[in-house]
RNA sequence: GCCCCCAUAGCUCAGGGGAUAGAGCGUCUGCCUCCGGAGCAGAAGGCCGCAGGUUCAAAUCCUGCUGGGGGCACCA
């Protein structure tokens, strides 16, 4: 029995029992919320409905539990429940009941996890958005490691989900750029506001072994070679260092099309930021002032009004933004959500207000998560990228697993400092390394199983009744409902802290159940159901690994 | 000045309003003749920054304060 199950089956009990009572005291499916009491003693499952009815049921919530418990001590596979302290209804299941999901792990796979919660929901993601202009940083890995994660659960929730990286390749930070190139080819010093750091030699000598006479051209042809070449090369520079860090984006959105005009169609000739304005004008929220166009963000909380072009003609970045906001939304996705640094958290307001200015709810529509900053211990600066730290050192410092696992397990608003020494021990003070050694184990267990002639041809969950067992299938039982609420919430590192939850309970399993029988005694049909429960384990836990973009090896 | 984030064990950090606040590290004590000891069992260690409030119930929600981090543009 699945706890969805099982609420089901208590939400009828419930609402027989306030029916009965009269009264307009309803409650729906998701009233009934059934926790795992932090102290096992307690029974499988805790329920705290009767607190919750008892006020607008002017009743006591000891009374209201008694009577609700009757009925649920009814169901079918219910072996016992019990009222306890201020009013929890404590359930225990019989060991056949709640056994029985190993073999439907086992049989679902890779589907087991997978949930609806947000069936129905069209997302944008937008995380990384890093300027072309160099490698990326320990920052941009935060990110990349954290949105793609949550890409991962939402879609495993059901949500029709989009990943975008915007290219801001548009405005002075490319001229920058390209003249920086230019400027280590011709030997000229660095230009000021370029860019510092040996990798923009290594650009140039690219850009040269393409355009060999690229220095016999006249300047402004040079500098649009170096500018656009530049850009090309590192633009695939980061794409395959995310590719190799698992990371996936659907989309990859230029900054610069959005100021370029349509050539066809029944917008040929405008831009997108130009008719952006026009549509934000429309709903009354632009107006000029010193010769500038502005929108009034103020009216939707802004704390300043904000240009939107400047009073020489040049658009500012919040026109791409907004001329950006208003193609996902064109592009038929409701929800919009941003990950962006704590460097930018200035921006929250002004994306919010646009969301407003274009006729959006503010409140639902658009969602900015900010993420603090990531620091390293013992951070060895790239002087090849001037002075950062880059994604790349860092993967092959720490490993694709490592560096994912650990960016992943923290919420994005806490600060995090990485402890290279723990990251890459092989022990189980690395969580990483604890959760992907409790997968291999299964797949150990496995093997030998096999060798020994112990098949899955008996499954009789009730005979799973040791302490441990119960443990085991209890959490195993709660995964779809920890990746709904990882997706619910844009927290993936909950995740992660349940697979570290699970390693634990599969290893104490492991340490008090054999799968394998001792010596010369018989293989019975306690070691076959056990090797259901291991190999459920085992999908579990890889499931879970792949949510985060970390491998699950079936061997270490 | 205004805005955002944070404050939990010696350290790094979990904890979607629930019962005795948890994990790893570090310290101390145990468990390898048999499925991988890369594991397991146990001990010690806490005014959950401070003060109010809401609630049957607050580490969690609200307000104020203190301390730390980050941010304010006709830059991108």
């Amino acid at each position: 029995m699945t706890p969805a199950e099982l609420a089901t089956a208590i939400h009828a009990i419930v609402s027989a029992e306030l029916g009965l009572r009269g009264g307009s005291v309803t409650v729906s499916l998701d009233d009934v919320t059934l926790e795992r009491p932090k102290n096992r003693d307690h029974g499988d499952w805790a329920l705290n409905i009767a607190m919750k009815l008892a006020k607008p049921l002017e009743t006591n919530p000891r009374e209201l539990a008694a009577a609700l418990a009757a009925g649920i001590g009814a169901i079918p596979g219910v072996a016992g429940v019990d009222v306890a302290g201020p009013g929890f209804i404590n359930i225990r299941l019989d060991a056949a009941a709640a056994g029985s999901i190993a073999k439907s792990i086992v049989d679902s796979g890779e589907a087991y996890g997978r949930n609806d919660s947000l069936a129905g929901q069209s997302i944008n993601l937008e995380f990384v958005s890093a300027n072309p202009t160099g490698p990326l940083h320990i920052g941009h890995t935060r990110w990349a490691a954290l949105g793609d994660s949550i890409a991962r659960v939402l879609t495993a929730s059901g949500a029709h989900m989009v990943s975008e990286f915007y290219i801001n390749d548009a405005g002075n930070q490319m001229d920058n750029f390209g003249a920086s190139i230019f400027a280590a080819l011709t030997g000229e010093p660095t230009p000021e506001n370029g860019y510092p750091g040996e990798y923009v030699a290594d650009l140039a000598a690219r850009v040269k072994a393409r355009y060999p006479d690229i220095l016999t051209l006249g300047r402004n042809e040079g500098l649009a070679i170096a500018r656009e070449t530049g850009y090309e090369l590192q633009l695939a520079d980061i794409r395959e260092s995310l590719e190799e860090f698992n990371v996936h984006f659907d989309v990859w959105f230029s900054e610069r099309s959005l100021h370029e005009p349509d050539d066809s169609g029944e917008n040929a000739g405008t831009s997108a930021v130009e008719r952006a304005i026009d549509r934000l004008r429309a709903q009354g929220h632009v107006f000029e002032e010193d010769g500038a166009v502005w929108v009034r963000t103020t009216d939707f909380g802004d704390d300043k009004d904000r240009v939107i072009r400047r009073s020489n003609g040049v658009y500012t970045y919040f026109a791409s933004d907004a001329a950006y906001y208003l193609d996902k939304g064109d592009r038929g996705f409701a929800h919009k959500i941003y990950l962006l640094g704590a460097d930018h958290h200035g921006y929250v307001h002004r994306l919010k207000a646009l969301a407003g200015a274009a006729g959006d709810d503010p409140e639902t529509d658009i969602e900015i998560l900010i993420g603090q900053l990531v620091s390293i211990n013992g951070a060895r600066l790239s002087k090849r990228a001037g002075n950062i730290i880059e994604l790349d050192d860092l993967r092959e410092w720490l490993g694709t697993d490592a560096l994912r696992y650990s960016l992943a397990r923290y919420p994005a608003d806490s600060p995090l400092t990485l402890d290279p020494e723990l990251l890459t021990k092989r022990t189980n003070d690395n969580p990483v390394f604890y959760v992907q050694y409790a997968h291999a184990r299964t797949h150990q267990v496995a093997r030998n199983a096999a060798e020994s002639g112990i098949d899955h041809g008996a499954f009789e969950p009730e005979l799973l009744e040791h302490e441990t067992e119960n443990n085991l299938v209890g959490l195993l039982a709660e995964f779809p409902r920890i990746v709904a609420l990882a997706a619910q919430l844009r927290e993936p590192h909950r995740v992660a802290r349940y697979l570290e939850e699970l390693a634990a309970a599969y290893h104490r399993w492991y340490d008090s159940c054999r799968v394998i029988p001792l010596g010369d005694e018989p293989a019975t049909a306690v070691h076959r159901t056990r090797l259901w429960l291991n190999d459920a384990a085992g999908v579990v836990l890889r499931n879970g690994l792949r949510l985060l973009g970390v491998s699950a090896p079936e061997r270490m």
